[in-house]
DNA sequence: CGAATACATGAATGGATGTTCAAGTGTTCC
DNA sequence: GGAACACTTGAACATCCATTCATGTATTCG
């Protein structure tokens, strides 16, 4: 038995079988979800549009590593960077990326509720 | 603007704040998903249950491989692993693991459909 | 123009990670 | 018991990846 968690809605259809021509494709986007850095700056922005270094000092990093991570979300089409000004302001690139990271952390939350804490890896 | 398209329910409350404390956490659970062996024994596993062997056979990967994965995802508490006879059946752990998949799978797909091909990170 | 601010980019580095190869454990059946 | 099957585990290895440091580009302002 499962745990009596009701999903957001699980009913809807994914109806996207994974194949391993796409798997590649889908590991590599949700690889950008991979890493508390860019989880964090998805995070932040999820909250709204912001500007580059206002984003780095966020999510506390440095403005270099934050730049780069913000090249491959962008390269991904995870978010989107306008110029403004001297500032480039960063933001999702659209609702699913609100609505991934939304159930991402949705799910996770709830998984590691059934277990103690198993987990330790590696 | 979007995408004229409504996800499965994005309504649903995350309420899971990312917090710099618990983004390593959800990170390294969401890494599980962020390969493409992971991703294609977690989809075979969505189907139905499967012994070892026959999972790595599914998926096309050397049986060793396979079993360090699945410890992997074991560990995370996205799998389970029971003994059966001289076999080992492997099945996702509960309905949270098919649900975090089926939303991935379902986002991801239509991510890649608002953007031409910018990918090919790096 | 020149200095200052705001980002991006390239190279280098250290650490993590997936796979392979080679044993090692557990289980069934004769 | 012992051979065969099913799976696990450890070490080695090659690769990838996030961060740092240094430098380069763009934009505003005096």
């Amino acid at each position: 038995m499962g745990h009596g968690v009701n999903a957001p809605d699980s009913s809807a259809a994914p109806r996207t079988r994974l194949t391993p021509e796409n798997a590649q494709q889908v590991a590599t986007t949700l690889q950008a979800l991979s890493t508390p850095s860019r989880l964090l700056i998805l995070a932040r922005l999820r909250e709204g549009p912001c500007a580059a270094t206002e984003l780095a000092a966020a999510v506390g990093m440095e403005q270099s590593a934050c730049s780069h991570q913000l090249r491959l979300l962008r390269n991904l089409g995870l978010v989107t960077g306008t110029r403004e000004g001297r500032s480039v302001v960063y933001a999702l690139h659209d609702d699913h990326v609100a609505g991934l990271l939304d159930q991402a952390l949705y799910h996770v939350e709830h998984l590691r509720l059934g277990m103690t804490d198993a987990a330790a890896a590696r």
